[in-house]
DNA sequence: TTGTACGCGTTATCAA
DNA sequence: TTGATAACGCGTACAA
């Protein structure tokens, strides 16, 4: 038979080609191939031998059919393109390593019917559980696979509909420490810069700022929907046109805060002393900036960490029945956009 | 038998009990579920009620058992927190998906150990293909599978040792066709702040910046190694507080490049009147800091479709059988740091 | 058109 | 201690 092109697994050592190498049967072989201490350590040695000169790696799909565990996890995510959920994912996929599982990324462009793909696709291909950020919206497939048995963690925002596991950052606390501290400063007009309403960041952060402004007897002045740095632009040339425009910004995500900025350089205004800004998200630049730019910082891979320990704990058994709720706390960074004098924070 | 947690897959449907349930043969129900056309109409309505019903989805590890194909390909990355890869990464999930596949991700964090350990455990996993960002060095293991059979395609950077497609950057052409710009802006002290030496894009794109002073009859004056923003700062600092500094730098990284712009601001100079600087490798502030930052753009998202391509290309017989090389084009965007004027460009 | 028997590569059971 | 045999869930070959 010529050398054809085989695409698929190529002809892969087996455990039978080990044991008909070895000279002894294939469970024998199995037992040396797993550490089973109750094998003859000769032919341990032997069968060992073969194993090392064949090459042989067993084949994980077998031993998941068999074991009825894939030893491989699912991940969810609206984007992984965002820096944030970038870094999210690498912690996860560490995690995920530690535990002898594989990791399997999906990304649902924020899309609820693609993440409801997704999940019936994860769970065909029997994966031991399943960490995702949700789309908004209700998911039936991931209810269903849920009830079925799947473990579920949500992080970041958590599922509608479905009662999971979730992990998620304290926007609304960091929203509003942001907004007290430019009232602090001595701002009476602090204007809010958010993204699209319905989203459950966006919500909550908005929640935080009109607390603080509420609590300081102020009247909040907000504007939504900005989802981009164009529309974040546009957004705060709004409000600082108008009349009695605000002294303080509080952009309720990165591309907000790099949207209002821009139309602060256009207006011809200066950071901070006609226009102090504070933004919600960390980014690489932030410190390089002038001047250099104060913002709620969001703990991202410790955000992945422990949505997936969360998950291991319960493929492991560990922890109560019932649904947990995590939630991990943000941190000012406080630089110089907010009207801080320079040199304080790096 | 109480209800007891059970981990593992819970009792899933089978096509056995969608058998039994319509009463027909294991056969049939597979038939009916893989839309062969060979079944009574009847039946066939009959069958497809009961998966509906029992909630039946085919154990996709069972499936890949079977048919020697997992329908998987394996990702190996050197660092997917960092932006430019998370964007390959994106790429390649859509792909991916496109084609029916999984797409399990592994972080070697640039180790070559690392690296090697996740070829094996994804070649274990019977991934029918493997994408890699090879860390520096000879991956044996790498060697061994893809002579096994396993197609590799290496983006980014080709594997060493090993013959395998690679999709890369044009990393030469754009660091010389930046360096040119800043030499057609009239300088004649033109200084290069680069990464690691050994590293494959580095060393490019020192190439192509001393191909460019070369043919201008100038001295080329480098500086390398610098792996952070701080590195950056230092090896910055240290051209241009020396006697005789140059006038333009051209910063082969995102890291370097925003170091060198913290040195400039630190030393008091201004960008790009005192000293004019072009970078390497996107980043979404560009366009927001002042002046606006003129760099060369690498088509991430592209790199990693075609990557991804050239391997469902390989898996679906297409193609020669020799190992393919595409090197993609970058882009130079030219905005306002390179010392060009204002409002030309976004 | 439908069903039976077998195999994919592994682990589990039980007897030798 | 070792090995024959039966699963795991599905698809293929062949027969009915």
């Amino acid at each position: 038979m010529p050398d054809t092109f085989t695409p698929g697994f190529g002809n892969r050592i087996t455990l039978r080609d080990v044991a008909l190498e070895a000279g002894v049967s294939i469970k024998t072989a199995s037992r040396v191939v797993n550490g089973e201490p109750t094998v003859n350590a000769a032919m341990a040695v032997r069968v060992a031998e073969v194993v090392e000169r064949l090459g042989y790696r067993p084949n994980e799909l077998a031993r998941s059919l068999k074991g009825r565990r894939s030893r491989t996890i699912g991940l969810v995510v609206d984007d992984v393109s965002n820096p944030f959920m970038a870094v999210c994912a690498q912690a996860i996929e560490g995690v995920a390593q530690e535990h002898g599982h594989a990791l399997i990324l999906c990304d649902s462009h924020a899309d609820l019917s693609t993440e409801d793909a997704y999940v019936g696709l994860l769970a065909q291909r029997q994966v031991d559980g399943l960490l995702l950020v949700p789309a908004r919206g209700r998911n039936g497939r991931l209810k269903a696979e849920q009830r079925a048995g799947l473990p579920v963690v949500a992080f970041d925002r958590p599922a509608e509909g479905v009662r999971t596991d979730s992990v998620l950052v304290e926007n609304r606390a960091g929203a509003r420490e942001a907004t007290e501290h430019l009232i602090w400063h001595g701002h009476e007009r602090v204007a809010f810069v958010g993204d699209v309403r319905h989203y459950y960041t966006a919500r909550k952060r908005l929640d935080g700022y009109k607390q603080a402004l509420k609590a300081a007897d102020l009247e909040p002045l907000h504007t939504l929907d900005a989802h981009s740095i164009e529309q974040g632009e546009e957004a705060t040339k709004g409000l600082l046109e108008a009349p009695d425009p605000p002294t303080a910004l509080f952009a309720a995500n990165i591309l907000t805060a790099l949207g209002a900025l821009r139309a602060i350089e256009d207006l011809g205004l200066r950071v901070p002393d006609d226009v102090a800004v504070i933004g919600f998200d960390d980014f690489e630049l932030a410190h390089v900036l002038r001047p250099r730019f104060t913002l709620v910082r969001q703990p991202a891979a410790e955000l992945g960490r422990r949505a997936a320990e969360t998950l291991f704990d319960r493929l492991e058994g560990r922890g109560r029945p019932e649904p947990q709720r995590l939630v991990l706390p943000t941190e000012l960074i406080v630089r110089e956009s907010c009207g801080c004098a320079p040199g304080l924070s790096p």
